[in-house]
DNA sequence: CGATTTTATGCAAAGTTTCTGCATAATCAA
DNA sequence: TTGATTATGCAGAAACTTTGCATAAAATCG
Protein backbone atom coordinates (compact mmCIF):
# COMPACT_ATOMS: atom_id res chain seq x y z
CA UNK A 1 0.00 0.00 0.00
CA UNK A 2 1.58 2.96 -1.01
CA UNK A 3 -0.75 5.57 -0.22
CA UNK A 4 0.85 6.30 3.03
CA UNK A 5 4.50 7.46 1.57
CA UNK A 6 2.28 9.28 -0.51
CA UNK A 7 0.98 11.07 1.93
CA UNK A 8 3.87 11.81 3.72
CA UNK A 9 5.72 12.84 0.33
CA UNK A 10 2.38 15.16 -0.10
CA UNK A 11 3.36 16.91 3.69
CA UNK A 12 6.55 17.27 2.22
CA UNK A 13 5.85 18.97 -0.76
CA UNK A 14 3.74 21.42 -0.05
CA UNK A 15 6.02 22.67 3.09
CA UNK A 16 9.02 22.26 0.70
CA UNK A 17 7.07 24.59 -2.25
CA UNK A 18 4.18 26.65 -2.62
CA UNK A 19 1.71 24.80 -4.90
CA UNK A 20 -1.49 26.30 -6.18
CA UNK A 21 -3.27 23.27 -7.74
CA UNK A 22 -4.06 19.18 -7.38
CA UNK A 23 -2.49 18.81 -11.09
CA UNK A 24 0.59 20.21 -10.03
CA UNK A 25 1.29 17.99 -7.32
CA UNK A 26 -0.25 15.13 -8.76
CA UNK A 27 3.06 16.24 -11.33
CA UNK A 28 5.50 15.89 -8.86
CA UNK A 29 4.46 12.96 -7.55
CA UNK A 30 4.69 11.12 -10.72
CA UNK A 31 8.28 12.54 -11.03
CA UNK A 32 9.03 11.04 -7.63
CA UNK A 33 7.30 7.45 -8.64
CA UNK A 34 4.12 7.73 -7.28
CA UNK A 35 1.25 7.20 -10.07
CA UNK A 36 -1.44 8.83 -8.63
CA UNK A 37 -4.66 10.68 -10.49
CA UNK A 38 -6.14 14.47 -9.29
CA UNK A 39 -8.48 12.29 -7.91
CA UNK A 40 -6.50 10.46 -5.58
CA UNK A 41 -4.77 13.35 -4.31
CA UNK A 42 -8.01 15.63 -3.92
CA UNK A 43 -8.78 12.70 -0.71
CA UNK A 44 -5.53 12.79 0.33
CA UNK A 45 -5.61 16.58 0.92
CA UNK A 46 -8.93 15.85 2.62
CA UNK A 47 -7.54 13.19 4.94
CA UNK A 48 -3.98 14.93 5.58
CA UNK A 49 -6.63 18.01 6.87
CA UNK A 50 -4.50 20.25 3.94
CA UNK A 51 -6.62 23.12 2.87
CA UNK A 52 -5.59 26.12 0.46
CA UNK A 53 -4.22 29.29 2.33
CA UNK A 54 -3.71 32.43 -0.09
CA UNK A 55 -3.56 30.25 -2.93
CA UNK A 56 -1.32 27.50 -2.12
CA UNK A 57 -1.96 24.04 -0.32
CA UNK A 58 -0.98 24.21 3.78
CA UNK A 59 -1.54 22.70 6.74
CA UNK A 60 -3.77 24.55 8.92
CA UNK A 61 -3.04 26.61 11.83
CA UNK A 62 -2.99 25.26 15.06
CA UNK A 63 -5.90 26.27 16.85
CA UNK A 64 -4.98 28.82 19.08
CA UNK A 65 -7.06 27.86 22.10
CA UNK A 66 -5.67 24.56 21.93
CA UNK A 67 -2.19 26.05 22.76
CA UNK A 68 -3.67 28.23 25.30
CA UNK A 69 -4.49 24.74 27.21
CA UNK A 70 -0.55 24.13 26.72
CA UNK A 71 -0.73 21.30 24.07
CA UNK A 72 1.55 22.18 20.82
CA UNK A 73 0.97 19.43 18.52
CA UNK A 74 -0.29 15.52 18.32
CA UNK A 75 1.96 13.26 15.97
CA UNK A 76 2.09 9.67 15.52
CA UNK A 77 5.01 6.98 16.04
CA UNK A 78 3.78 3.62 14.49
CA UNK A 79 0.04 2.64 14.96
CA UNK A 80 0.10 2.10 18.47
CA UNK A 81 1.17 5.41 19.83
CA UNK A 82 0.53 9.46 19.50
CA UNK A 83 2.86 12.01 20.82
CA UNK A 84 1.77 15.24 22.25
CA UNK A 85 4.33 17.85 22.50
CA UNK A 86 2.98 20.29 25.10
CA UNK A 87 4.66 23.83 27.00
CA UNK A 88 6.83 23.03 29.05
CA UNK A 89 5.87 21.48 33.04
CA UNK A 90 2.18 21.61 31.49
CA UNK A 91 2.01 17.88 29.69
CA UNK A 92 0.61 16.89 33.47
CA UNK A 93 -2.36 18.85 33.44
CA UNK A 94 -2.65 18.03 29.78
CA UNK A 95 -3.12 14.69 30.64
CA UNK A 96 -5.49 15.09 33.03
CA UNK A 97 -7.81 16.78 30.40
CA UNK A 98 -7.10 14.16 28.25
CA UNK A 99 -8.01 11.34 30.33
CA UNK A 100 -11.11 13.26 31.25
CA UNK A 101 -12.47 12.71 27.95
CA UNK A 102 -12.56 9.30 28.99
CA UNK A 103 -11.87 8.66 24.95
CA UNK A 104 -12.19 4.54 24.97
CA UNK A 105 -10.09 4.23 22.19
CA UNK A 106 -7.12 5.41 24.49
CA UNK A 107 -5.22 2.26 26.17
CA UNK A 108 -3.56 4.25 28.66
CA UNK A 109 -1.79 7.85 29.07
CA UNK A 110 1.71 8.62 30.37
CA UNK A 111 3.30 12.18 30.89
CA UNK A 112 6.53 14.13 31.54
CA UNK A 113 7.66 16.86 31.26
CA UNK A 114 6.40 18.47 28.02
CA UNK A 115 5.36 15.18 26.27
CA UNK A 116 2.59 12.52 26.55
CA UNK A 117 2.53 9.40 25.22
CA UNK A 118 -0.50 7.88 24.46
CA UNK A 119 -1.28 3.97 23.83
CA UNK A 120 -4.00 2.92 21.61
CA UNK A 121 -5.24 -0.31 19.75
CA UNK A 122 -4.70 0.35 16.52
CA UNK A 123 -4.32 2.77 13.18
CA UNK A 124 -8.34 3.49 12.94
CA UNK A 125 -8.24 4.17 17.21
CA UNK A 126 -5.37 6.50 16.48
CA UNK A 127 -7.18 8.64 13.75
CA UNK A 128 -9.86 8.25 16.19
CA UNK A 129 -8.36 9.59 19.26
CA UNK A 130 -6.20 12.71 17.32
CA UNK A 131 -9.63 14.10 16.25
CA UNK A 132 -11.62 14.06 19.20
CA UNK A 133 -8.57 15.50 21.19
CA UNK A 134 -8.36 18.85 18.69
CA UNK A 135 -12.17 18.72 18.47
CA UNK A 136 -12.47 19.11 22.71
CA UNK A 137 -8.99 21.76 22.84
CA UNK A 138 -10.37 23.57 19.23
CA UNK A 139 -12.93 25.50 21.70
CA UNK B 1 -19.82 -9.65 9.42
CA UNK B 2 -20.75 -11.66 11.84
CA UNK B 3 -17.62 -12.26 13.85
CA UNK B 4 -18.28 -9.89 16.49
CA UNK B 5 -21.62 -11.11 17.18
CA UNK B 6 -20.44 -13.89 17.46
CA UNK B 7 -17.51 -13.41 20.02
CA UNK B 8 -20.53 -11.69 22.12
CA UNK B 9 -22.47 -14.44 22.53
CA UNK B 10 -19.52 -16.69 22.96
CA UNK B 11 -18.94 -14.17 26.24
CA UNK B 12 -22.13 -15.05 27.59
CA UNK B 13 -22.58 -18.43 26.89
CA UNK B 14 -19.39 -19.07 28.62
CA UNK B 15 -20.74 -17.07 31.90
CA UNK B 16 -23.96 -18.72 31.69
CA UNK B 17 -23.08 -22.37 31.56
CA UNK B 18 -19.72 -24.52 32.24
CA UNK B 19 -18.57 -25.11 28.65
CA UNK B 20 -15.55 -27.82 28.17
CA UNK B 21 -14.76 -28.47 25.24
CA UNK B 22 -14.75 -25.84 22.31
CA UNK B 23 -17.27 -28.72 19.99
CA UNK B 24 -19.78 -27.98 22.83
CA UNK B 25 -19.29 -24.31 21.96
CA UNK B 26 -19.65 -24.84 18.50
CA UNK B 27 -22.67 -26.47 19.00
CA UNK B 28 -24.35 -24.13 21.41
CA UNK B 29 -23.64 -21.74 18.27
CA UNK B 30 -25.16 -23.40 15.63
CA UNK B 31 -28.72 -23.51 18.03
CA UNK B 32 -28.73 -19.80 18.04
CA UNK B 33 -27.88 -19.46 14.53
CA UNK B 34 -24.23 -18.96 13.76
CA UNK B 35 -22.58 -20.94 11.80
CA UNK B 36 -19.41 -21.67 12.71
CA UNK B 37 -16.83 -24.25 13.13
CA UNK B 38 -14.51 -25.41 16.33
CA UNK B 39 -11.76 -23.61 14.28
CA UNK B 40 -12.96 -20.25 14.31
CA UNK B 41 -14.26 -21.05 18.11
CA UNK B 42 -10.23 -21.57 19.10
CA UNK B 43 -9.56 -18.20 17.50
CA UNK B 44 -12.47 -16.86 19.27
CA UNK B 45 -11.44 -17.60 22.73
CA UNK B 46 -7.91 -16.18 21.78
CA UNK B 47 -9.03 -13.44 20.71
CA UNK B 48 -10.91 -12.80 23.77
CA UNK B 49 -8.71 -14.20 26.21
CA UNK B 50 -10.75 -16.75 27.54
CA UNK B 51 -8.50 -19.67 28.94
CA UNK B 52 -9.73 -23.28 30.24
CA UNK B 53 -10.20 -22.98 34.41
CA UNK B 54 -10.96 -25.91 36.34
CA UNK B 55 -11.99 -27.87 33.15
CA UNK B 56 -14.12 -25.13 32.10
CA UNK B 57 -13.67 -21.82 30.05
CA UNK B 58 -13.75 -18.62 31.61
CA UNK B 59 -12.76 -15.51 31.70
CA UNK B 60 -9.21 -15.12 33.34
CA UNK B 61 -9.66 -13.98 37.01
CA UNK B 62 -7.69 -10.93 38.16
CA UNK B 63 -5.20 -12.18 41.18
CA UNK B 64 -6.45 -10.97 44.20
CA UNK B 65 -3.23 -9.80 45.38
CA UNK B 66 -2.38 -7.98 42.45
CA UNK B 67 -4.76 -5.39 43.55
CA UNK B 68 -3.34 -4.96 46.21
CA UNK B 69 -0.07 -4.43 44.89
CA UNK B 70 -2.28 -1.50 43.11
CA UNK B 71 -1.68 -3.14 39.53
CA UNK B 72 -5.77 -2.97 38.18
CA UNK B 73 -5.04 -4.51 34.60
CA UNK B 74 -2.66 -5.19 31.83
CA UNK B 75 -3.45 -4.34 28.08
CA UNK B 76 -2.05 -4.70 24.82
CA UNK B 77 -1.84 -1.76 22.51
CA UNK B 78 -0.50 -3.03 19.19
CA UNK B 79 2.02 -5.83 19.56
CA UNK B 80 5.26 -3.91 21.38
CA UNK B 81 3.17 -2.36 24.23
CA UNK B 82 1.62 -3.36 27.29
CA UNK B 83 -0.12 -0.79 29.38
CA UNK B 84 -0.95 -1.30 33.06
CA UNK B 85 -3.21 0.35 34.78
CA UNK B 86 -2.17 1.25 38.58
CA UNK B 87 -4.40 2.72 41.10
CA UNK B 88 -3.36 6.11 41.40
CA UNK B 89 -0.33 7.34 42.10
CA UNK B 90 1.40 3.49 42.76
CA UNK B 91 2.84 3.10 39.09
CA UNK B 92 6.17 3.72 39.93
CA UNK B 93 5.58 0.93 43.07
CA UNK B 94 4.41 -1.14 40.56
CA UNK B 95 6.80 -0.53 37.94
CA UNK B 96 9.59 -1.14 40.58
CA UNK B 97 8.30 -4.35 41.55
CA UNK B 98 8.07 -5.35 37.45
CA UNK B 99 11.39 -4.44 36.82
CA UNK B 100 13.26 -6.22 39.84
CA UNK B 101 11.56 -9.37 38.31
CA UNK B 102 13.66 -8.81 35.71
CA UNK B 103 12.47 -10.57 32.66
CA UNK B 104 14.07 -10.60 29.82
CA UNK B 105 11.59 -10.42 26.83
CA UNK B 106 10.90 -6.38 28.79
CA UNK B 107 12.70 -4.08 26.51
CA UNK B 108 11.98 -1.00 28.92
CA UNK B 109 9.11 0.45 31.52
CA UNK B 110 8.10 3.82 32.10
CA UNK B 111 5.70 4.74 34.75
CA UNK B 112 3.75 7.86 35.31
CA UNK B 113 1.25 8.44 38.15
CA UNK B 114 -1.52 5.76 37.47
CA UNK B 115 -0.18 4.15 34.17
CA UNK B 116 3.13 2.08 33.00
CA UNK B 117 3.82 1.50 29.65
CA UNK B 118 5.50 -1.52 28.86
CA UNK B 119 8.40 -2.24 25.72
CA UNK B 120 8.55 -5.74 23.95
CA UNK B 121 9.82 -7.09 21.16
CA UNK B 122 6.72 -8.57 19.43
CA UNK B 123 3.73 -10.81 20.17
CA UNK B 124 5.27 -13.54 21.46
CA UNK B 125 7.27 -11.70 24.05
CA UNK B 126 3.64 -9.65 24.46
CA UNK B 127 2.05 -12.87 25.76
CA UNK B 128 5.21 -14.69 27.80
CA UNK B 129 5.26 -10.78 29.72
CA UNK B 130 2.06 -10.55 30.50
CA UNK B 131 2.31 -14.28 31.85
CA UNK B 132 4.61 -13.48 33.88
CA UNK B 133 3.54 -10.47 35.69
CA UNK B 134 0.54 -12.25 36.67
CA UNK B 135 1.53 -14.85 37.82
CA UNK B 136 4.35 -13.22 39.93
CA UNK B 137 1.68 -10.60 41.56
CA UNK B 138 -0.74 -13.65 42.28
CA UNK B 139 1.14 -14.69 45.24
C1' DC C 1 3.55 -44.84 28.07
C1' DG C 2 0.19 -45.17 24.10
C1' DA C 3 -4.38 -44.21 22.66
C1' DT C 4 -7.82 -40.96 22.35
C1' DT C 5 -9.68 -36.57 22.76
C1' DT C 6 -9.20 -31.77 22.38
C1' DT C 7 -7.06 -27.61 20.69
C1' DA C 8 -4.10 -24.86 17.54
C1' DT C 9 -2.51 -23.60 13.01
C1' DG C 10 -0.80 -23.45 7.77
C1' DC C 11 -3.03 -22.85 3.81
C1' DA C 12 -6.33 -21.65 0.29
C1' DA C 13 -10.87 -19.89 -0.81
C1' DA C 14 -14.55 -16.65 0.21
C1' DG C 15 -15.95 -12.45 1.99
C1' DT C 16 -15.07 -7.45 3.23
C1' DT C 17 -13.10 -3.29 3.11
C1' DT C 18 -10.17 0.14 1.13
C1' DC C 19 -8.18 2.42 -2.67
C1' DT C 20 -8.17 4.20 -7.25
C1' DG C 21 -9.30 6.03 -11.86
C1' DC C 22 -12.76 7.62 -14.79
C1' DA C 23 -16.28 10.54 -15.87
C1' DT C 24 -18.61 14.29 -14.56
C1' DA C 25 -20.86 17.39 -11.20
C1' DA C 26 -20.00 21.21 -8.14
C1' DT C 27 -17.36 25.13 -6.94
C1' DC C 28 -14.38 28.99 -7.59
C1' DA C 29 -12.01 32.98 -9.81
C1' DA C 30 -11.98 36.50 -13.01
C1' DT D 1 -20.96 33.59 -17.69
C1' DT D 2 -16.83 31.03 -18.90
C1' DG D 3 -12.92 28.46 -18.15
C1' DA D 4 -10.13 26.40 -14.53
C1' DT D 5 -10.00 23.73 -10.51
C1' DT D 6 -11.70 20.54 -7.12
C1' DA D 7 -14.95 17.01 -5.31
C1' DT D 8 -17.52 12.80 -5.74
C1' DG D 9 -20.59 8.55 -7.38
C1' DC D 10 -19.52 4.51 -9.19
C1' DA D 11 -17.24 0.31 -10.60
C1' DG D 12 -13.21 -2.40 -10.85
C1' DA D 13 -8.73 -3.56 -8.64
C1' DA D 14 -6.03 -4.36 -4.74
C1' DA D 15 -5.37 -5.34 0.04
C1' DC D 16 -6.83 -7.31 4.14
C1' DT D 17 -9.76 -10.35 7.06
C1' DT D 18 -12.28 -14.30 8.13
C1' DT D 19 -13.25 -19.01 7.61
C1' DG D 20 -13.16 -24.11 6.92
C1' DC D 21 -10.45 -27.98 5.98
C1' DA D 22 -6.93 -30.92 6.99
C1' DT D 23 -3.75 -31.99 10.10
C1' DA D 24 -0.13 -31.00 13.58
C1' DA D 25 0.50 -30.23 18.46
C1' DA D 26 -0.92 -30.65 23.10
C1' DA D 27 -3.59 -32.38 26.79
C1' DT D 28 -6.11 -36.09 29.08
C1' DC D 29 -7.10 -40.70 30.49
C1' DG D 30 -6.33 -45.28 31.49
Amino acid sequence: MQKNRRQTTILKLITAKNIGRQEELAEMLENKGFSVTQSSVSRDLDELGIIKIGGFYALPQKPRNAVAFGLLSLQTAGENLIVAKCESGLASAVAVRIDAMDIKEIVGTIAGDDTIFIAVGGKDEQKTVIKKIWETFDK
